[in-house]
DNA sequence: CTATATCATAAGGTTTCCTTATTGATAAGA
DNA sequence: TCTTATCAATAAGGAAACCTTATGATATAG
């Protein structure tokens, strides 16, 4: 047995093809039909059925297949073990981040981190906390920034907490303060965004706190529909502060009552990453363009 | 890379020698320098630092061994499941037994094993559970029989239930009874076996719900030992049913009090195994056994 | 300074593996 | 029923990988 036997293997699994399995291995059809062969007679049990019109794995096969994955993963581990090791700024990174942050956060911190790691292209995905987690443990992702905490066996880091601050239209009675109370929210009613964003489920634990309710009526899509239903008088909503701006027809008002209410957003990857140095190198800088450049003073661009 | 690359490394990892390690490998030594150098080579990393009168891994090295290690052990793991899926009945089992239950259990059940299953070698290995446990999950014991229940991910298996008899010598004043009381052996105290034995810790339960002590003078060794200090008068014990004889200068009292006194003996294996259906065909043997051998009427032997 | 231990290198042969061409078997279509 | 298309197996020859033996280089010990 060895790892190639067992690439071919997993591409007959996944083609049920010989032929078009060994196009994706880049050898030709008998090579691979051989490789396969040999595999079986050196296991001694047979792992694919072949008529002439079908290739389907024998029960047998499936378990056996089901460990080459395993395996196959392990070793491109190594490979990219050895590869961190060497250069641990160098590479693809994949990084998820959830979507009421991804518009916010990357243009603050992707030309800081270009710049400090010319050598790493970076692949970005935006998707949900569920999503963002499943991908990391599928591999398909290295690290996500997201809301913490989060359910499961990662490694996490906290960058920052971002404040929630009060959106309201320019002609609501509120707008006239300069901040706004907990007292101030009791029996309003919040815009919310939709199901499986995070930023929702914290919003509402917001409004519980304060005796507000959700809106019926009503549930966006984005923050950015939400800042232009609260433009358009509409209703008012909780706004992460990396999101607020200027002169967009929305009033932000930051919270007077203490606790402010927050988000910690953080960094997390799979403990097994291969990626740690360059993550742990990351979360650093992260943080400190975040106290340099998110502070009070200037979060709002 | 491939697998036999990564042996090839293990094996310099181990012996810190590149001739001991090809001997070990059964190829030259050249070979195994060349197949090191052409790992390191596709990996683009140095794994050992050779001087003439010394190897010794490079940090990255150490690191990549790990994974390489895992990968073999897995490929080897692969290579089992398809064994097992040939001929589950065929290959070795290597049984691990606590030393309470293994003079007593083995002989009952070993020879009917055997001729059920004549294609298997079975590696008998006699500790105390928390080794057992060890040596499972290392991987150097595919099941073990024992008291359950234990901490632990394993795949668990009631096999009977083995009751406590209370062990006196002949010449002691309980021994004119045939059963026994939880009211007689209040203050009484009893002789038990040392730490590490799970027996001892059941035995304690026993004595604490009955109000008995431990004595303080003298802890056994092994079940005979306690068996010949009862026979000897210096005490009483708890003694399990398979292993109480007759004519041996003891007499074994069973309880009348409900409930009666007992361990639950199973059979332990990874879930992970490749000898899923071996050993479930196991439990079920033994299962048979116990109820057609191990019954209130024949239990003494 | 010599002997020894130890890993690296070199040259040549063996084995493994791959490629192209062809065969054989089966299912679908005429 | 016969033909055709599809697809995996087989065959033969060449390329690559790998191993072996012999030799080289270098550091340590005496």
């Amino acid at each position: 047995m060895n790892i190639r036997n067992l690439k071919y293997l997993i591409a007959v699994a996944d083609y049920h093809h010989f032929g078009k399995a060994a196009e994706l291995c880049f050898v030709s059809q008998p090579a691979l039909s051989m490789q396969i062969k040999k595999l079986e007679k050196s296991l001694g049990v047979l792992l694919i059925e072949r008529t002439n019109k079908r290739v389907f794995l024998t029960e047998t096969g499936k378990l056996i297949v089901q460990q080459a994955r395993e395996i196959v993963c392990r070793t491109e581990a190594l490979c990219e073990t050895a590869s961190q090791l060497k250069d641990p700024f160098c590479g693809e990174l994949r990084l998820g981040i959830i979507p009421t942050l991804a518009p916010s956060l990357l243009p603050r911190i992707i030309p800081e981190l270009s710049a400090l790691f010319p050598k790493l292209t970076l692949y970005l995905a935006e998707d949900t906390t569920l999503n963002l987690l499943k991908k990391l443990n599928e591999g398909h992702l290295d690290c996500a920034l997201l809301a913490l905490p989060v359910e499961g066996d990662f490694t996490m880091h906290a960058l920052f907490d971002e404040e929630f601050l009060l959106a309201v239209p320019i002609g609501h009675p509120l707008a006239k303060q300069t901040m706004v109370n907990f007292a101030d929210l009791a029996d309003k009613t919040l815009l919310l965004l939709e199901d499986g964003h995070c930023l929702r489920d914290q919003a509402l634990a917001v409004c519980h706190s304060v005796n507000a309710v959700e809106s019926k009526k009503f549930r966006a899509t984005s923050l950015e529909t939400l800042r232009y239903m609260v433009a358009a008088g509409v209703g008012i909503t909780l706004m992460p502060k990396l999101s607020c701006r200027s002169n967009d027809g929305v009033c932000y008002l930051p919270f007077k009552t203490l606790p402010i209410p927050t988000r910690t957003i953080g960094l997390i990857w799979r403990r097994s990453t291969a990626k740690k140095i360059l993550l742990t190198h990351m979360v650093e800088h992260i943080k400190n363009l975040s106290a340099v450049n998110f502070s009070h003073a200037n979060a709002l661009l």
